[in-house]
DNA sequence: CGGATGATTCTCT
DNA sequence: GAGAATCATCCGC
């Protein structure tokens, strides 16, 4: 396994070209290590109408125009966090959201972030949830890494001493169980290199759950991979009109 | 498996 | 005051 960080370079471009980059990278955060496997680019040049920063910096979305490497937590639907890598140089408004990945390392701590589920199955009571689920989906990734509105702004890109490498690949290589040791200061994340997937094992489509854009197919995940989330097409809220299902799912 | 729905609060209009 | 880069659960097939 691979564990050098990714340099803050690897983020000074646009997220469309990010986005499928960062497939098969791990993000540690929280002694939690995530194997990305699907990712949405959002902003920068040419005016993207389904970024939050499309329409202008505004307290929430101040960090997507601050430097790359650093992340973007917003909060959304009432309940949820999402997690996003900023990209480009300052003040273009880009960033890459981390929708989906497989937890390859403190699984048992990723487990225990899920709101007291993880209880044995066969009592009648709620079944653990399945491993392949701790990252499938934005929200999930973002509770399974320990992401909270604090962690806005934080820098993922790597600088500290080298000494620290070594407690990844210990991390990793834990029992499945075993929760994993907080090897990182805590609000601190990293990018490291992870195993990027073959090129011809990367595909795209449109993005997931918004309402304009959808030919803008900057949607990127690893093909047959069992924790890239099913792919939703916009759902609008409550009203008299009926929605025609568009878009296709990833098979897995 | 796919569609419908409620939860719950922040943000910008 | 509407809508949101979502999720878990219920229902019908």
């Amino acid at each position: 396994m691979s564990t050098a960080p990714l340099p803050r370079a690897f983020f000074d471009r646009p997220s469309h070209e990010v986005a499928p980059d960062l497939l098969g990278r791990l993000i540690v955060h929280g002694g939690v290590a995530v194997r990305l496997t699907e990712a949405e680019a959002y902003g920068g040049p040419g005016e993207d109408p389904a970024a939050h920063t499309y329409r202008g910096k505004t307290a929430r979305n101040a960090v997507m125009f601050g430097p790359p490497g650093h992340l973007y937590v917003y909060f959304t639907y009432g309940m949820h966090f999402c997690a996003n890598l900023v990209c480009l140089p300052e003040d273009q408004g880009s960033a890459v959201l981390l929708r989906a990945g497989e937890v390859v390392g403190g699984v048992g701590l990723a487990r225990s972030r899920r709101s007291g589920r993880g209880a044995p199955a066969g009592d009648g009571g709620p079944r653990p949830v399945a491993d392949r689920d701790l990252g499938r989906g934005p929200a999930r990734l973002a509770v399974a890494l320990g992401l909270l509105r604090e962690h806005n702004g934080v820098d993922a890109v790597w600088e500290g001493p080298p000494g620290a490498i070594p407690a990844v690949d210990r991390l990793i290589s834990a029992a499945p169980q075993a929760d994993g040791p907080p090897v990182w200061p805590a609000g601190s994340a990293v990018v490291l290199e992870g195993r990027p997937p073959e090129p011809g094992a990367i595909r795209s489509g449109p993005r997931t759950g918004i309402s304009t854009a959808k030919d803008t197919p900057w949607r990127f995940w690893v093909d047959g991979d069992p924790t890239v989330s099913p792919y939703r097409a916009h759902m609008p809220r409550r009203r008299n009109a009926a929605a025609t299902s568009v878009g296709e799912a990833p098979r897995s």
